[in-house]
DNA sequence: TCAAAACTGTTGCAATATACAACTATTGCG
DNA sequence: CGCAATAGTTGTATATTGCAACAGTTTTGA
């Protein structure tokens, strides 16, 4: 691997992390913060979760969780509810509102996705999906690893 | 194009971003902060750049850059010199400790890549490499298209 | 049984990063 | 010359985040 590849894939990266950035702040403006977006799609992804586990999940602090998440409830996006079995936790919702917020935010990343693959083939696209996901689980190793 | 695939797509998106985001921060903290570093690679790129063009490049406010320049000043890492024939601009340049952090940040960075490629045989960094560019490039237009 | 430990979420505080607008200083143009 | 354009800085405001302290709840174990 020579230093000339590793120079181009750096400066691939740092154009892919920019423009994610773009895209990001773009696609969750539907009034609501990429905080709040993000918080919102893990929600979705699980629902009756807790603030500590979405903040697992999230890889934030679960006081910058509890905020988010005060900010959705005040905005009607999701619901918090205190189970009587263990009156410690939260139970968070989508809200109806909220469900509509996510399909809309899934809407439009989906054809942003389909946008950019747009002239990728069949076997590129597998091919490339293949090899990002080997990369990011290699991502995952290296970072674990070098605790 | 199948849904299937492309929520799979997005998920490597959301880790990839993440671990990217881990890395940044490690990298980084050689005691300076993650807009520092960009900084200062931005400024190793391009010699006597001024803070506008650092600010263009780095898609940031002339406020921002102005006072991540600041900083990057104050710890003896950048020096700016007002040029004689027009003296609204400074001419941003590396010190020779800034130039030190640099090489260790390049270094550190380029282990990291060769890290997570260790596995991939010369084709697939070759493909992978070219799909990434196709991609971000593809991510640029459509940014750009939609306006 | 009950006190201590562990857990869950919230709040106080601080740091960082950022943008916009106003400002200063400088240069260039008509 | 005087006004417009440009470059950088500073004031102010906002957002995001983490750490530490705290309050309430549950679990543990002596």
């Amino acid at each position: 691997m020579d230093q000339n590849y590793i120079h181009h894939f750096r400066h691939i990266i740092r154009i892919f992390d920019r423009e994610l950035f773009f895209q990001n702040n773009a696609s969750c403006c539907n009034g609501i913060s990429v905080a709040q977006c993000h918080t919102l799609l893990e929600i979705e992804k699980n629902s009756e979760i807790s603030v500590s586990e979405l903040a697992n999940n999230l890889s934030l602090d679960k006081s910058t969780v509890s905020r988010t998440v005060e900010g959705l409830v005040n905005i009607n996006l999701v619901d918090r509810v205190i189970p009587k079995e263990n009156r410690r936790m939260a139970q968070i919702n989508l809200t109806d509102s909220g469900k509509q917020v996510c399909s809309t935010i899934n809407y439009s990343n989906d054809a942003y996705i389909k946008a950019v693959l747009k002239d990728f083939t069949r076997e590129e696209r597998e091919e490339f999906l293949r090899l990002f996901e080997k990369l990011t689980r290699n991502m995952s190793e290296v970072r674990k690893s070098s605790f």
